[in-house]
DNA sequence: GAATGCCGTTCGACAATGTCGTACGGTGCG
DNA sequence: CGCACCGTACGACATTGTCGAACGGCATTC
């Protein structure tokens, strides 16, 4: 039966609106996103509440996504293996470096948050596992980008978000062929102004990229004088990443 | 069209199986568990592949979680009134009891966990945001089942999980009866041995309990010397559950 | 205060859709 | 080498989901 099955792709894009919605959403509402016809969506609906991956007002009648699904989505981390191995190592590198460490996979050409540790200093943080970042603008995603056989796909413009980002997909081309050869990528200031990131690759046994790891912090604290990233910080990166890619059996390199 | 979709609902208890296996699951042992011919489950993995929510290892050809449902699902906290709300003040709780501080919800029976600060320490720690806790054997539970509507369903036996935890469902009637009047309630090493936790509710503008907030520590830190709940400790934790409800629109009680 | 628009929901007939018995190639084990 | 098991493909059947039309409720409008 090689085919999708309907009912459940449509199900699917039903809980991907919602998740990007924000905010709660009505039947009417998602069958004029999705193209669908109202009884349509609603016997989904209904369906995925049954099921506890929505959850509906009872006063407004609008729907938001649920328990269960949060739930379950969340037993993905225990199955990655990337995060469970990188744990310890990302521990460290929180305490050595002072600042807060970042695993990121790529995920739709978006660097996918599995694990974040807070800078050790009791400051209040946001936590930010389950985030998207773009993968042009984050040391982490130039990082995964420069080692994806599939490359950057130019269908879409490279959003500015601050005056430093990359926009321009051959700078970009030039600054992951960078990455490439030093092994690990920065981010400064192109992504939040005043912010810095830095990342290395994390590769598994058969030697490909699966991950990066990375700290980020103020331009003050991650860089030097030429605003450039401290090169003791960068040396804590790239040790956390050999030893979280030997974890995954890497060979050593 | 009163009448669940029978290939999502399917498609939700594959996912269900596959959160809570733990490890990569195959075909036939789907199949097997859910007593469904294979090509059926086949035709469902195929489809919650491309859409992301399953990834399939090239290698085994097992099925396990992936990142896209993730993604969707973590999405749900940040429709989670409760959570936003709870956010700074569980942070302050976090200070001035030194302890790590825990939001959880009643869903099935059981505390999911939506928020999660760490003891502000620097001391190693798992997030347990996602988690599930049992309900008559911890703090949060307690608190929630106390004021839940439908009570605690008695279908199956109270789990032991410590010489403490309470397996009897009179007693726990009693502890529950004990928890609305006291207005918290606490979990002396009833779920680990050593651990202690303690909680109150957290009520909305309808006054009804959607959720609890407690910390959680070793005995020696959070018990007198009779074992029982240090006061002031439990005068944060109600303080700061107060402040909650306050935010969510109840009237202060 | 009747009328109007929009909402979430129900009904039910049609046919498109998913189901599942059967079968195929690949892999690991004895 | 044969066997058992795997993940996957095919295809006929009828079960199943789809969606036009319609209902009651709620605001807002005139």
């Amino acid at each position: 039966m090689p085919g999708p099955i309907q009912s459940i792709e449509r199900a699917a894009a039903v809980l991907r609106l919602l998740a990007s919605g924000a905010r709660r959403m009505g039947v009417a509402e998602l069958a004029r996103a999705l193209e669908l016809p109202k009884p349509t969506v609603h016997g989904i609906l209904r369906t995925l509440q049954l099921v506890g991956f929505v959850e509906q007002s009872p006063d407004t009648g609008k729907y938001q996504l649920g328990a269960a699904l949060f739930h379950i989505g969340s037993s993905y981390l225990d199955g990655n293996e990337l995060r469970t191995r990188a744990l310890n190592w990302s521990d460290s590198l929180a305490s050595r470096s002072m600042e807060s460490v970042r695993i990121g996979t790529l995920h739709e050409n978006q660097v996918l948050v599995v694990h974040h540790v807070f800078r050790p200093d009791n400051s209040r943080q946001v936590l930010e596992v389950g985030a998207l970042l773009p993968s042009h603008a984050s040391a982490l995603g130039k990082v995964l980008l420069a080692d994806d056989p599939v490359g950057l796909t130019d269908d879409e413009p490279l959003k500015a978000y601050t005056a430093a980002t990359i926009t321009d997909p051959d700078l970009l081309g030039d600054a992951l062929e960078q990455v490439r050869q030093r092994g690990w990528a920065s981010d400064i200031e192109e992504l939040v102004d005043g912010e810095v990131s830095l990342a290395a690759p994390i590769r598994d046994r058969r030697a490909v990229t699966v991950g990066a790891v990375g700290i980020s912090g103020p331009v003050e604290r991650l860089c030097d004088e030429h605003k450039q990233p401290r090169t003791d910080l960068v040396s804590y990166v790239r040790e956390a990443a050999r030893s979280i890619s030997r974890e995954l059996g890497a060979i050593p390199w």
